[in-house]
DNA sequence: TTGCGTGCAAAGGTTTTGCATGGCA
DNA sequence: TGCCATGCAAAACCTTTGCACGCAA
């Protein structure tokens, strides 16, 4: 196994166009239609072997969402956003919904404390109905 | 729409394999593979036609999980296992581990009160590290 | 020069869709 | 008889892999 990584342009380009978009997230499809777009081209590949180094670089969070639907990758240098916050997903209208909130923290620890599971804030999503589609205006 | 629905062979098969794995998280691929292991010909698509109609009626529980792999099914009649059940997924060694907890219970009623999100209990799968994992024998 | 990065094309696995036929009600 | 269910094949979709060439160090 080699750790050796080279500083490439395209390398720099995805953070980059990753880093834009604080807070939301991206899946790969977006990012290559990104660079599509602006007639540049780039292969499906490279975006996704970029996107595994930043992620074991920590600058990136990738989420595990439903099988046959694009995964969804996040800026988050240094592990922003690791405890405290949640990701909520509707399974009616597709929202992937950030979710800070103070009394959900806990959960991670009484799952460690009682349960012996070390729950992964940033991987998981929690599943469920938003308010909107809740009240039936998808 | 139209809502009819007609009891056929396979159904009550599928059905009933999955009620034989009761408390086991079953795949597509596995269900098929009972079928033509027995050496009867079943399409992929009415296994996934018929998964549908059983988690519509609320027989069958479908899993979200990771992007590429598979989505697991479960027998659960009448929302069997709908509240208070949690199922965590090891991202070490891949378990997936059914949680009953009081406790978290609870975790639902503040995303609903507080953030008006209605979680999806038994579609919710968190990602973590299973406590043999966690002390290093996977 | 070394060997990782890139683009393209092809393959992999899971799930969905189209169509003609079969079976339930 | 009407209409859903089934099987087969093909397609769609996301992602990974193989290969030849390019580029960083």
């Amino acid at each position: 196994m080699s750790d050796k990584r080279y500083n490439t342009r395209r390398k720099a380009e995805v953070l980059e166009y990753l880093s834009q978009r604080r807070g939301e997230h991206v899946t790969a499809a977006e990012i290559r239609g990104h660079f599509l777009s602006r007639g540049e081209n780039i292969g499906a590949a490279t975006i996704y072997r970029q996107l595994d180094h930043l992620v074991s670089e920590g600058m990136v969070h990738k989420y595990a969402l439903d099988e046959g639907s694009a995964a969804c990758f996040e800026y988050a240098p240094g592990g922003k956003c690791a405890e405290g916050c949640f990701h909520c997903k509707c399974v009616s209208c597709g929202r992937l919904i950030h979710l800070h909130c103070h009394e959900l923290q806990q959960v991670g620890g009484h799952l460690a404390a009682h349960h012996g599971f070390h729950l992964d804030f940033p991987r998981t999503v929690l599943y469920g109905l938003c308010g909107s589609c809740a009240e039936g205006r998808p």
